[in-house]
DNA sequence: ATACTGATTGTTGCC
DNA sequence: GGCAACAATCAGTAT
């Protein structure tokens, strides 16, 4: 097993105590990126004050936010409760299943994905940093031709 | 046919 | 300390 979990009882503590640098869309200087991103569908909307759809659906180059342990679990909690109830299929239902057995679950069931969604937002914050040099270098979408290979 | 909705919790940044 | 907003997913609804 991995024991790669810090063996500390205090989910939001933990994650409290790391300072991560996670800067989702500062309002200050975002324009830099609004101004040249941002290019709608063909509606043209901008949920920014709705949350509920895709929101940033226009999401191009910007690394999105990364799932939290709740949705985690939800992918795999979805798998067995539509194998149980094929019946429902809307994420809807298995939201609110999944949601209330999440909160019956126990931290150290629950810390396994805590784990997953931490490592996923420091990759998220290396993302985030690789995307705005990117942007600084010059947001030129064109990697190495032959350069490097791809191994995998 | 396409875009948007709803529902769940978590995380994070600002005031 | 608390609020607002956004993350995935998928069937269903709206235009």
């Amino acid at each position: 097993m991995v024991k790669k979990a810090k063996n500390s009882p205090a989910p939001s503590s933990t994650e409290s105590s790391r300072k991560m640098v996670l800067r989702v869309r500062p309002p200050q200087k975002q324009k830099q990126f609004e101004d040249d991103v941002i290019e709608e569908p063909k509606s043209g909307k901008k949920p920014k004050s709705g949350v509920k759809k895709k929101a940033a659906k226009i999401d191009s180059d910007k690394p999105k936010k990364p799932p939290t342990a709740f949705f985690y679990y939800l992918e795999d909690f979805r798998k067995g409760f539509q194998e149980e109830n094929p019946e429902v299929k809307s994420m809807r239902d298995v939201g609110k299943a999944c949601g209330e057995k999440w909160k019956t679950m126990s931290y150290e069931e629950k810390v396994q994905y805590y784990d997953i969604a931490t490592e996923k937002r420091a990759e998220f914050d290396r993302a985030m940093v690789d995307y705005i040099k990117r942007k600084e270098s010059g947001e030129d979408t064109k990697p190495k031709d032959s350069d490097s290979e791809y191994d995998e």
